[in-house]
DNA sequence: CAGTGAGCGAGCTTCCGCTTGACTT
């Protein structure tokens, strides 16, 4: 007799089942088993009665119904026949809220009648796996309560709210907890660029050198006149008022001074000089969201795309798993990657001491390590040059690339800032600065030199280039100064890279979620694709005015942490999974829940026909 | 008598999160 072993994931279950030997069988549950149906799938005896809208009873104690699912009615009948030959069974799912509820579905489904352990590991590795098998625990029903509530509350809100959307905006939109906030943030952001009134201001550019030799020139900026501080983009509000004190220079007097500057009895010197060390630390591995985030913008790819060549790379065995919320290494891959830097770049390319990062987001979960190559020794990109192809060989570069430099030293170098005094005939003291940053220790950038897009724009702004060598109180030769207008420009939309990074700091959606959200709110109507940019839609300006009219606090950026904070306490014993729902959805004191609010949509004017709708009501069957 | 049209009623749309194929374009 074996011992049957049931993970997740196909390939996650393959290599387990090497490590583990001929005595377990190993097999995977291929996610979630059970669902609760949408109410046209329920069986035809439950279409009418207390399941009739959510395929929950609310008024029975928001019971669930839950049937095993089209897609997984074969895996369940392997999982059966498998379990008749076992005389041991391991629910070896995620260590996450949703895999303690897949194990508690499989419990429930298998109804096995051999001993049960619930087992878990955060490593696939021999000594992980063999320790975990060692050390099984029971299913935590607190946890399972906690997922359970959750996938209760995501039915309540999206057919509740859904019909409503058909009613009062047009037929097949939706609502649900991330999509709703999700389309909320497409609409604010262009709320910010219609209401954004665009202010124009001046700024000189200067052509210096120590000599008029153009080797020995460079360009540097006026930022102070007559000791005041000159306006540049960030000192304008978004009405297109100045909300600092700085100085704000129009064309005219750009123009006017620009004439003086250009007289020969200008001078300009070295006012100080400064220079101070510059150090820049390696990203962390990828999680998904900053795959997605990396592969839009640095491969083009959408966040769909991205996942589906990363699953092929996952199945094939390139990577570890594609969807993570966790930036950590495991020991091994930490080893492995800084002996693959010694050897590729040297040993003074490497940090000191293993670099661990920790993930920021409060609502990750961490049941996955980070998105890395597979295995204890990385396989280089040219290495599999001749098996991989296209999308697949340079997603994988960009993951082996971040993640061998996760383990690089800093990179160092040393910016230089100049500051020149500009005396001109007739003008007040000009002050111009210039700064040139030069990396004299490569480290991480050897193997990913790429900055982010931040850097990008901060370096336009100041030419990063390397500075002559100059003492203070030196002359220097002026060879050009012109003026500069620019003009402030409104916050620019959200991308699917920057879209996913909101959500994923604001905790709502999942790893496994973020690309379908997307494609979701495309589907809907609620934004269209423009070049890169979401460009949000009337529908969704009119789906977002009612949600924040009438169910203002389920569209607030905040709902979802809140939430997760309360399914924290349900997890660990300190709250009741069915007073929450209670009052979510019937609401407590003076806080109306959702029923009431789908019901009577936050409109005075329709007090009269819920009083008539009563009094004309029928009341149930005697 | 056949074709038209008003009026009525039934059926449909929808959530999030976990995991892959089996489908079509």
């Amino acid at each position: 007799m074996k011992k049957l072993v049931i993970v997740e994931s196909p390939a996650k279950a393959k290599t387990i089942g090497k490590y583990l030997g001929p005595d377990y069988e190993v097999l995977a549950s291929v996610g979630h088993i059970r669902d609760i149906p949408t109410p046209k799938d329920l069986p035809a005896d439950m279409k009418k009665g207390p399941f009739s809208q959510f395929a929950v009873d609310v008024n029975n104690g928001f019971t669930p119904y839950y049937a095993v699912s089209e897609n997984s009615k074969r895996t369940v009948a392997d999982l059966k026949r498998a379990l008749k030959e076992a005389d041991e069974l391991y629910l070896a799912t995620d260590e996450d809220r949703e895999g303690e509820a897949i194990a508690w579905h499989l419990y429930e489904v298998l109804k096995p009648k051999v001993p049960v352990h619930r087992m878990v590991f955060h490593e696939i590795t021999k000594d992980a796996i063999e320790q975990a098998r060692d050390n099984t625990r029971e299913i935590d029903r607190s946890l399972v309560d906690a997922q359970e509530t959750r996938r209760i509350l995501d039915r309540l809100y999206g057919f509740e709210i859904s019909p409503v959307m058909w009613r009062m905006v047009g037929r097949g939109l939706s609502a649900g907890r991330v999509q709703s906030p999700a389309t909320r943030l497409l609409v604010d952001r262009e709320r910010e660029r219609i209401a954004f009134v665009s202010a124009d201001y001046w700024d000189l550019l200067a052509t210096v050198g120590t000599d008029s030799q153009p080797a020995n020139q460079f360009h540097a900026k006026l930022v102070r006149l007559g000791g005041a501080k000159l306006a540049t983009g960030n000192d304008f509000a978004d009405n297109g008022t100045v909300k600092s004190s700085a100085r704000v220079l129009t064309e005219t007097e750009a123009t006017t001074l620009v004439n003086a500057m250009r007289e020969p009895a200008t001078t300009v010197t070295v006012a100080s000089l400064e220079t101070k060390p510059h150090t820049r630390r390696p990203f962390a591995p990828f999680t998904t969201s900053t795959l997605q985030q990396e592969a839009v913008k640095k491969l083009k790819f959408s966040a769909r795309q991205t996942m589906s060549v990363a699953q092929r790379l996952y199945e094939n065995g390139y990577i570890t798993y594609m969807r993570t919320d966790s930036p950590n290494l495991s020991v091994q891959a930490m080893n492995a990657a800084r002996s693959q830097a010694i050897k590729l770049y040297g040993e003074d390319q490497v940090s000191e001491k293993p670099r661990i990062y920790s993930g920021k987001s409060k609502t990750a979960q961490e049941a996955h390590e980070a998105i890395r190559p597979a295995g204890d020794v990385f396989r280089t990109p040219d290495e599999l040059s001749s098996v991989l192809r296209g999308e697949e060989l340079r997603l994988y570069d960009l993951i082996w690339k971040r993640t061998v430099a996760s383990q690089m030293a800093d990179a160092r170098g040393q910016t230089a800032t100049v500051t020149l005094a500009v005396d001109a005939p007739a003008s007040p003291r000009a002050d111009f600065v210039a700064s040139g940053t030069v990396i004299t220790f490569r480290g991480f950038m050897n193997a990913y030199d790429e900055t982010s897009d931040e850097d990008r724009n901060a370096q336009d702004a100041q030419e990063d280039s390397k500075l002559p060598s100059m003492t203070e109180g030196q002359a220097l030769v002026l060879a050009d100064v012109e003026s500069k207008g620019h003009s402030t420009v409104p916050p620019p939309r959200y991308t699917e890279a920057s879209l996913v990074k909101k959500m994923e700091e604001i905790g709502i959606g999942r790893p496994s979620t973020y690309s379908a959200t997307i494609a979701t709110i495309l589907d809907r109507g609620y934004a269209v694709m423009k070049g890169q940019a979401l460009v949000p839609t009337w529908i969704a300006f009119s789906v977002t005015r009612l949600m924040e009219q009438s169910f203002g606090d389920l569209v607030s950026y905040e709902f979802t942490s809140e939430m997760e904070d309360d399914l924290d306490k349900i997890a660990n014993g300190d709250a009741d999974w069915r007073d929450w729902l209670r009052q979510f959805y019937f609401g407590h004191d003076s806080h109306r829940g959702l029923k009431d609010s789908a019901e009577n949509l936050g409109d005075i004017g329709r007090a009269g026909r819920k009083a008539q709708g009563v009094s004309a009501g029928r009341h149930a069957p005697g």
